[in-house]
DNA sequence: GCCGTTTTCGGCCCGACTGTTTTCAGTCG
């Protein structure tokens, strides 16, 4: 799948056209042809061969032929006139808050500066504050933007910031006089990473909420302190928004604060063709305010049913919903097993009970112990005689407890050839085979998709665990042909993996639903070292859930018995 | 550059805030 690459040559030329000073609609049709591109779960290559490009929203006979020239050449010809024209450094320029491609131009045109080191030192020697528009608190902002970069405070993963915004949530809860609170943003859409942590209220005492909020003990930098409109950075760095509404507009400003911008956007278009105009205050009919107390007002007055926050990324859930064939999506609640936990046999930290006990404590009834393969030392990796060991003892654990029951399984090694790390009749004995690629990163993709086909292929697999290897922020998914691997678990029945660890959340969202598509199950599993960090199961789940994913399509939703039924089930009994 | 129960041109979502300005452009979400 080249859809990544495409979609990221058309960011650069919607970028470098914003530089040039172009018509901002061209600007954007080209950020929107590169969202739906990468949002789509074909491959665009495919599309291609088929004629079927403009089929894609916000792509028409011009940007199909520009298509077609990236998959043909490798790179735009446009993109590279453009490069010529704006230096592509400047694209950093953009990244700095506060400063947009106008300034951006205006600084390189008027003095020459293309490097972030350059820009640094014109504010120093206050080279900026002299250009027209532009003031020394421009110069303080650029330094501070400059500073921000430095420290690489990006997106985060969901993971690590969800437990903070939560924490927030029951402070405000306690401390101040809010009625209705609701976290909004790309956290409430469950986004993999998120940039800033956005809160909404309503309350008699505005003033006092924001008194409070203020007041939050992790709170290093109050960079806002209104009635409305308060905020501030905490601990590690992480900007938070709090946002006192009057409760006529608690829905419409929800809606409008969850996003996605791109999805906000068509909503307002279907508004402008009814005659509506819908903002954060409420929706409106001329002057006359017609609603926006509820969330469901807003999908409402234009036709539509509430969408559920996972799925407001402009990714076809308006024209779902439209049709009446928005998903059912897998419940939070639904999820009654953790497919893949380590324990004290490999390099995990807790024993067969601990782990049963904290997967009660969640509602869990089942949990796969999934350790390392023998060959994988420095994971712990199981010879096979401590394997029949835990078999035992797993077997005995489940004698004795009735509402958790373990599954006696394995993460096996995808070996460099393609050959697993246990032999077959050992395989045959363990009862949840997930394979997993853990070594040979650097393999071509020939190479690393025949490895991860051959394990799918195999009659005692029964999951490809972490598929792509992608770590967030730190390491980017292996090569490997994702179409192929999900054709083949689609043909053998077998499972795909969305390992829940925080930083890993992979398959992600996009391949998640391709795989969906593909008719391919999903199985969820932790990756837990420690029992607690089962905890995280939810978000394996957000993953499915903004993969449109329904009970149906996620073996985590099955019981203990049926899930058994499964497995057998996938190596033909 | 896309797109059409306002169809092949002329629109294209909406408002707040900031900083630089005397009425507004740029940026952001």
């Amino acid at each position: 799948m080249r859809n990544q690459e495409v979609a990221e040559i058309f960011r650069r030329v919607a970028a470098l056209l914003e530089i040039k000073g172009e018509n901002p609609y061209r600007v954007r049709a080209y950020q929107r042809a590169a969202q739906n591109i990468e949002a789509l779960t074909q491959d665009v290559e495919e599309l291609a061969r088929r004629g079927q490009l403009t089929r894609i929203p916000g792509i028409g006979a011009d940007l199909a032929g520009k298509i077609k020239e990236i998959l043909e050449t490798g790179t735009l010809s446009l993109y590279e006139e453009l490069k010529r024209e704006v230096p592509p450094e400047l694209l950093k320029f953009l990244e700095i808050p506060g400063l947009g491609p106008k300034k951006a131009k205006l600084i390189y045109e008027t003095l020459g500066i293309k490097t972030l080191e350059e820009l640094e030192r014109a504010c120093r020697e206050h080279k900026i504050a002299r250009l027209p528009g532009m003031g020394y608190k421009t110069e303080e902002n650029i330094l501070k933007g400059l500073q921000f970069l430095k420290e690489k405070v990006g997106r985060r993963p969901l993971g690590e910031v969800l437990p903070l915004a939560e924490d927030l949530l029951e402070y405000l809860r306690k401390k101040g006089p809010v009625e209705r609170i609701s976290v909004a943003g790309s956290i409430r859409r469950r986004r993999e990473t998120v940039k800033d942590i956005d809160i909404l209220v309503t309350s008699k005492r505005p003033h006092e909420v924001m008194e409070v909020f203020v007041r939050y003990p992790r709170v290093i930098e109050v960079l806002a302190h209104g009635e409305t409109k308060t905020s501030v950075r905490v601990k590690p760095g992480i900007q938070v928004d709090v946002r006192v509404v009057d409760p006529e507009c608690w829905g419409a400003a929800l809606a409008y604060f969850t996003g996605s911008k791109a999805h906000n956007i068509r909503i307002r278009e279907l508004g402008v063709q009814r005659g509506l105009k819908i903002n954060e205050y409420g929706i409106f009919r001329g002057n006359e305010r017609i609603g926006g107390k509820e969330e469901e007002e807003v999908f409402a007055a234009v036709g539509l049913p509430w969408i559920p926050p996972e799925l407001r990324e402009d990714r076809g859930e308006i024209e779902a919903a439209q049709e009446g064939r928005l998903p059912r999506l897998v419940e939070y609640e639904e999820i009654r097993g953790d497919a893949h936990v380590h324990s004290k046999y490999s390099d995990g930290h807790s024993s067969l009970e601990e782990i049963a006990a904290f997967a009660e404590s969640l509602g869990l009834s089942w949990v796969g112990i999934c350790d390392h393969s023998q060959g994988l030392k420095v994971a712990g990796g199981v010879p096979v005689e401590a394997l029949m060991e835990k078999k035992r003892a797993i077997e005995e654990f489940n004698r004795r407890s009735k509402r958790v029951k373990l599954i006696f399984g394995a993460e096996v090694d995808i070996r460099s050839d393609g050959t697993l790390d246990y032999p077959d009749e050992v395989l045959a004995e363990i009862d949840l085979v997930i394979a997993a690629i853990h070594t040979g990163f650097q393999q071509s993709e020939e190479q690393l998709t025949s490895r991860a086909v051959a394990a799918l292929s195999h009659p005692l697999v029964h999951a490809l665990a972490h598929p792509t290897g992608r770590l967030l922020g730190e390491r980017e998914p292996y090569a490997l042909d994702l179409k192929k691997v999900i054709e083949t678990a689609a043909r053998h029945g077998k499972a795909l993996e969305i390992n829940a660890f925080y930083n890993r959340l992979d398959l992600n969202d996009v391949n998640a639903r391709a795989a969906k598509e593909a008719g391919v199950k999903l199985l969820i599993g932790t990756d837990a070292h420690l029992a607690d960090q089962m905890a995280q199961i939810h978000l394996g789940t957000a993953v499915a859930r903004r993969a449109w994913c329904e009970k149906e399509d996620v073996l985590n939703t099955l019981s203990y018995e049926e899930f058994l039924a499964w497995l057998r089930r996938a190596r033909g009994k």
